[in-house]
Formats: structure tokens, sequence, C-alpha cells
RNA sequence: GCGGAUGUGAUGGAAUUGGCAGACAUGCUGGUCUUAGAAACCAGUGCUUCGGCUUGCAGGUUCAAGUCCUGUCAUCCGCACCA
């Protein structure tokens, strides 16, 4: 058989759509495996070589679960919105409904190309109305809750985009977007309570199954930690409020630092007799952002409170109360009571300002750096905790904070409040209205969805505003609750919003009453496998967690985790080694590859390239390698035996007993391998029979579809490999009947012996003293003692 | 600084529980075919002074270490004053 993969490619596709092949069916006889890869944003650059990757891989975990008798959904849609289609749009004067439009075409085609079985039937966009209609409805219940909740703040913004961004998308001090130093700016944000669920996101990932990466990464994004609240005299007579993980450690607390942005600062004008200087330090400091704040980190600054000082509870003494950027008002209680001696930045601090530094804890040399270890060390000039380890002495403080009425146990997270306001055109719009007498008012459900008005300039305003805002006609409305005037919010929702919840709508995607029937969630839900980046693990996967979380809360979810289990991808770099990238020029596009190659080959090289979780460099070269396989497997048609040879019996049963286990073990790479091998086999054999290369087929269908199709076909198989049986494997035939043991001698490598499987030590060892090696090794030596790991080798020892 | 990951031939990478390091592929060398090239096919391919030596480096545990332990170096990624 020659193989044209133009034609069959064409061919196949062609037959897969007419008969459907792929649509997930509502057969509840069968069980149901529900397999999800992130739908992508689809850019005007088109699909990059990137994507096929996780794509390809739950494609050839989703074909094996139909060939295994599973109904399969497997589905696709688009996150449409988002600020490059509307920059595109600005600056090409286009409305971002034509950008998307056309870019979605771009990348269909594409996928289509690459013939992944996706279910096209319930392909979702998140800038449809009838998609968005339903993420407004999820924001209102949320509302409704009392989850989202609007907040002046000092947010981040990017002076480019002129939009304001959520922490996650700053990075290195810039916006993601357009690497813009991000500055701050005070804004009145929407915001979603995500730090409500900061407890049940951590724990409930003990009930899924998600590789450890990431839940490491969601841990720490989360960050977790326990300590104590304490209270603090003042000199003014009230409380100065802290948080802590090491109470332990209050004795030795020497002074105190507050926030530049701490209230207590107006709160204390009148006693402050520097409060001119301190006013400037604060402006100062909010003048950084928060990228030059962290840069500054090595150097200490600050300005120490005249005329108010604290308290130590423990000791009596008077301490100074300082205010420096080192010390967060978004985190714990924008004060913190310093111990120098065993804590990095405190010991800085007291450094710069000739503060008294006090062990309390033994161990280290607190003179040279702060000792920070809570394993070894016991505490020391501590009055009611001398002599306790720090563990002991935490909960013994703790207890006495809280009988004394003095602090109590206090748990802390680094995570933030999303942040769910933006100031542009191109998302979904946020169904509230404001009215003077009444406050934020939902819209009534029936009025959804809320569309996006057409404006003449999607530009947001100078002031930040969205461009919805010089929309007058649209954004004055009635209210909802009296009647009366009321206006509209403006601002529209981030990108992150429709992806929060696509993964339910796949279940049923043309619902108009509901976001999806609970028949249908019941029976898809939850996702059994869900891939997708690395990056996403703080962001997305989090967001996702959370909404499905209150979803669940609300009793529209039966379960409180939308995902079994989840794993990740590795990059796919340059032939260089690098990143990606237009700029470095090392970009392959995958319309090339596919054209000149063919999509099995694409296919089977992303999967082949190396370790899926690993990143891995392109190399045009090595895709060579898995089209000359794909050559080599078609040109087996011609050589059809009667009966394979036992060799060749032998090698299939193996091949389908580690294709079968490395697909579910995501080690594609050693599958294709295994393939390979089986393949070199039948060649050595000078062919086999029509079953063995029917099987063959099978195996390889998951991998390379079309061809595998076209090959069953030519074998006379009946129907579609693609939903064909499974092949199975029968471990008898797959066992060898002899193995080769190694024989070392005094631990060193000496040779091989091939004896039958099973054999006994006294059968490996008296063919092992033939070998020539190993007589002259212990020739005239006394054998002490033999160590004999069954099948796989024998070591003799002597002296 | 903290957290995570990775170091194996010329290259991408294989190698359950410690048990023949280098599967599979690329590249390279030689050959067959061809006027020639490409393709295809066949043979070879870690290094070696032929004793041996080899999984970043240095130790250790073990009959046996790429795999376990200690230390160390390098690279990549993420977070970044989170008290």
């Amino acid at each position: 058989m020659k193989y044209s993969h133009k034609e069959t490619e064409a061919k196949w596709q062609a037959k897969w759509d007419e008969t459907k092949a792929f649509a997930a069916k509502n057969d509840k006889s069968k069980p149901k495996y529900y397999a999800l890869v992130e739908f992508p944003y689809p850019s005007g650059a088109g699909l990059h070589v990137g994507h096929p990757r996780p794509y390809t891989a739950l494609d050839i975990v989703s074909r094996k679960r139909r060939m295994e008798g599973y109904n399969v959904l497997f589905p696709m849609g688009w996150d449409a919105f988002g600020l490059p289609t509307e920059n595109y749009a600005i600056k090409n004067k286009i409305h971002p409904r034509l950008v998307t439009e056309n870019n979605v075409k771009r990348f269909k085609g594409q996928l289509k190309a690459l013939g992944l079985s996706f279910d096209w039937d319930r392909e979702i966009n998140t800038t449809d109305e009838k998609y968005y209609k339903w993420t407004q409805w999820i924001f209102l219940q949320l509302f409704k809750k009392g989850l989202a909740y609007k907040k002046e703040m000092t947010v981040n913004w990017c002076p480019s985009c002129k939009v304001v961004l959520a922490n996650e998308e700053v990075v290195g001090g810039c916006c993601e977007r357009c690497n813009t130093t991000v500055v701050r700016k005070a804004k009145s944000q929407w915001m979603l309570k995500i730090t409500e669920y900061a407890d049940r996101l951590i724990d409930d990932l003990e009930t899924v199954d998600y590789i450890e990466r990431v839940k490491l990464a969601e841990k720490n994004w989360i960050g977790r930690s326990y300590g104590a609240e304490v209270n603090f005299d003042t000199s003014r007579g009230d409380k100065l409020k802290v948080f802590t993980t090491r109470p332990d450690t209050l004795y030795g607390a020497t002074y105190m630092v507050i926030a530049p942005e701490h209230p207590y600062i107006e709160k204390w004008q009148d006693s402050l007799t520097n409060y001119d200087e301190i006013l400037a330090y604060r402006e100062a400091a909010a003048k950084k952002s928060d990228f030059e704040r962290t840069e500054m980190a090595k150097e200490k600054t600050g300005v120490r409170l005249e005329g108010v000082s604290a308290i130590n509870p423990m000791t009596g003494k008077e301490i100074p109360i300082f205010v420096s950027d080192y010390v967060l008002i978004t985190y714990g209680t924008g004060a913190i009571m310093a111990v120098p001696a065993h804590d990095d930045r405190d010991w800085d601090f007291a450094k710069v300002f000739g503060l008294p530094i006090i062990e309390v804890v033994a161990g280290g040399n607190v003179t040279e750096a702060a000792f920070t270890d809570v394993e070894t060390g016991k505490m020391v000039n501590s009055g009611i905790l001398d002599g306790l380890e720090v563990k002991e002495a935490k909960e013994k403080i703790i207890e006495y904070l809280t009988e004394k009425g003095i602090g109590e146990k206090k748990v802390n997270y680094k995570l933030r409040d999303w942040v769910f306001s933006r100031q542009r055109y191109w998302g979904e719009p946020i169904p509230l209205v404001y009215c003077e007498k009444c406050g934020w008012q939902p819209i009534d459900e029936k009025e959804l969805p809320l569309t996006l008005p057409n404006v003449d300039s999607y530009e947001p305003t100078d002031n930040g505003e969205s461009p919805l805002a010089n929309m007058t006609d649209w954004v004055n409305t009635t209210c909802p609750k009296c009647g009366g005037s009321a206006k509209r919010e403006t601002d529209t929702m981030p990108q992150w919003a429709g992806s929060s919840w696509y993964f339910l709508r796949y279940c049923d995607p043309y619902n108009e009453e509901e976001f999806a029937s609970k028949e249908a969630l019941e029976y898809w839900m939850p996702v059994d496998w869900y891939n997708g980046g690395m990056e996403h693990a703080t962001l997305h996967l989090l967001y996702s967690r959370f909404w499905a979380k209150a979803l669940y809360d609300l009793g529209y979810l039966r379960d409180p985790e939308p995902y079994l289990k989840r794993t990740s991808h590795g990059m796919i770099l340059g032939e260089d080694g690098e990143k990606m990238s237009k700029s470095r020029g090392n970009v392959v596009n995958p319309d090339d590859v596919i054209n000149e190659f063919g999509a099995d080959t694409m296919r089977l090289y992303e999967m082949f390239i190396g370790d899926f979780e690993k990143s891995a460099p392109w190399s045009t070269n090595s895709v060579k390698g898995c089209r000359r396989f794909l050559d080599r497997f078609a040109a087996l048609s011609d050589k059809i035996v009667d009966k394979a040879s036992p060799a060749v019996e032998k090698s299939l049963h193996k091949t389908i007993m580690k294709v079968t286990s490395d697909i579910e073990a995501m080690k594609f790479n050693t599958a294709i391998a295994a393939m390979m091998t089986l393949l070199n086999d039948i060649h050595d054999a000078g062919g086999a029979d029509r079953e063995t290369l029917k099987t063959f087929a099978l195996l390889l269908c998951p991998f390379a579809p079309h061809l595998a199709e076209e090959m069953w076909e030519s074998l006379g198989g009946k129907g579609l490999a693609s939903l064909a049986e499974w092949p199975k494997f029968d471990e008898s035939k797959a066992k060898d009947d002899s193995v080769t043991v190694a024989v070392s001698v005094l631990g060193k490598f000496q040779g091989t012996v091939t004896v039958p499987v099973g054999a006994d030590e006294a059968t490996v060892f008296a063919e092992a003293i033939k070998l020539e090696k190993v007589i002259a090794r212990t020739e005239g030596k006394e054998i002490f003692k033999k160590i004999y790991i069954q099948d796989k080798m024998l070591n003799i020892l002597c002296k």
C-alpha cells in the first residue's frame, strides 16, 4: 500500500464527520468518560505546535476509551473574550466579534486537520450570547450569595492597556500582555470572595488525583499559615493588632512595624510629632509600583513613629513602632511584631536602625544572623516558655494569650480576593445596576443575557472607564427594585469568567433554560481527566474549582470538585532549545508540518518527542523518523503471510500490553517506541498474517488514526477502526520461554547465560561457571555466597 | 531568598520494587541500487592505550547504585519582604 497522507487524511476526516463517529451520545447504558483539554484562546496567530501536544494526548486517551466501550465526551470550544482580540480590533478598526469569528474559523480548520476526535456538535464559544447568558447568571448567583462585593482598592493598572490587572496577570511588575510596567491606582472594583473558599480549595485537594506539582502550586499560592493574632497595648491607650506565625518568640519582640497604608497613622495623628515625615514616607511608598517595592527589598527603609510606642505584653517593656514598606497592608493585619533575632527581615531592619536583638530560641548566633530554625531550638530568655521546644512553646503561649485575652489562634492566607472588573469592551457585561436609593441591584434574570451594545470605539477612556461608559442609552436604565432611574455597571468581566464553568456547559450545550440540566450534569460530571498547562494551576484551575464549589453549595452540582484527575504537559521549545517566539524566529508552523508530512506524522512526533510532562525541543529531523515509521507500516500490507512467526506473535502481545498500560501512564513516547519495535520484528520476520496486522492497526489507531483506518479497511476490517474493540493481550503468549541472565563475580558483570524462564539457582550457576571470564575470576578461590534474582542476575562472591 | 524540576552517547530520549545503562528514534560511517542524487534496503555506531572506563561532581550505604543517603555544582521554571 502506498501511503499518501493528503488523500488518506481527507478521506477519513470526511468519513468521521459524516458518520458523527465521535459525537457523545446520551446513552446511559454505557459507562461515561469525560476527557477535557483546555479550550484555546483563538488568537490571530493561529495554532502553534505547542497546542497539539495536550490535544493529541487526550485524543489518544479518548480514542482508546471509545474502543474500550466507554461513552466518551471529548469536547472543544473557544475562550474568545480577551485583550489581544480587542487590541487588534482597536488597531485595525474591526469589530472584535468579527476578529473572533475569523480566528475561530482558522483554529477550527487547523484542529480538524489534525484529526482530533472532538465532538464538534458540542462546540461552545464564551463570546456567544447564549453562552455568556449563563456566565452572567452564575455571577448573579454568586452576587446573591454575597460572594461578590465592590471595593475601593489600589489595583494594578496597566497604563498602556488602560486596564486593571489581577495580581496573577502581573508578571515581574509588568503587564502580562504588553509588558508595560504596572503602576498602582485606586479604583472601585468588583471582587469575588475566593478567600472564603481558601481552606476547602486546599483541603479538597486530598480527594482528587492531581499530579503533585499542581497540588503544591495551588497550596503555595493559597499560602495558608497558622499562627496567632496578638494585641499590643500602645501609649495611646488603644491596641495594635498583629499576626504572627511565631508567637513563641513574643519575648523577643523588640519593636513593631506597620505598613505605610495602615489607618492608625491618621488615628494617631495628634500624638505623632513627626507626622509630616511619616506622610512623606507613605507617599513615596505609594508611588513605587509593587515591582519597585520588591526591588528595593535589599535595603530596608522606614520611619519611627515619634510620640507613640507599644508595650510587649510578655516583658512589659516599652518598644518603638516604625512604619516601613516591608510590611504589607494586604496581608495579616498590616502590622507586625518584629523579632530580629529570629526573622531575617526584622534582623536586617534592626541592623539598619540599631535596634536590640534579643535571642529567645537558642541554637544559632543571633549577632551574626537571624536564627529561624523551628525544629532544633530551645526557648531561652522567655519567662514561662524557657526550656520548651519551639512547637511546645507555640501551643503554650497561645493558650496563655487566649486566657489573658491578649490574643488568639489565627490562620492567614496569601490568597487575595479575585478582582473581577475590567475596564474593557470585549468581555461579559456585569449584570448589575446602581440605584441611588437601593444600591447595587442584580438585573432580572429574565433579562439575561445582558448583551454587549455596539459602540463606535472600543478604546477605553483615559480616565480608565470602560468604553461602555460612553453609551448613555445603554448605561441609563431603571432600578429593578424601585423602578427609579439607575445606571448599569460599565465594567466587564475578566477573561477567566467564561472559562470558570465551560466544562459544565459541554454537558448540555444547547440548553436555554439552565446552564446545563441536572440530568446531563449528573451523568457526565465530574471530568474524569483534565489536562492543561502548568501556568493555569494558580489561575484558571483555582478559579474554576472555586465556581464549582460555589455552585455545589447552591445545590446545582452533585460534587464539590469538578475534576477527578489533572495532568500537565511540558512545553515544546524551538530547535534551539529556547522558548518559541516570533522575536527569536524559532517558531514552527503546524500547517507546514501537516502539509509536508501529514497529520498522523505530526501527532506521532508530538507524542514521541519525549516525556509528556517535560518540555522538549522540536527537531525537524526527528519528524522524518516518525514519517518513516508510518511509511514502513503502510508497506506491511504488501507483506501479508499465512501465519505469523512465533517471534512476531510474542512481540505483538508484548506490544499490546505495553501500549495499553503506557497510554494510561501518559508514556506515549515509549508506547510508540514499542510499536516501532513490533514493526521492526515483523520486518525482520519478513511479514505477518492479516489478523496480526489488523491488531497492529488498532493499536496505532489512537496515535495515527487516518493511516490506521486506511490499513484496517484494506485488510478487510469491519466498520471504523476508531470504533473497533481495543485489542486484548494474552499474557501467556507475551511470555518468553528462555531468558538471558546476567552473571557477575564480586559484583562485576562478566557475561550472560541463557536459561529457561524460572530456572533455579543451581541451573543458572551450572551454566555460569562454564563462562570463560567466570572461570578466570573464580579459579582457585572459595565461592562463599551466591546471590540469585530469578530471571535477572546471578552474583558469585568468592575469596 | 523560598519552592519545584532537571543533569544519561554527537542529538531527542529509554531503563516498576536497586539487578546486563544507552530501548526507540535522529545523526553519522560503510555498503546495495542509481549516470548522479534523493528515497529505500543491509551492516555498523558510548569511550578505550583492549587492562578497563562510563549516567554533572565528591563521598557514603549495599553482594549490586542512573536509581537510596549526605554534600556540592550547573541549568531551567514558578513565587517573591506573606510576618
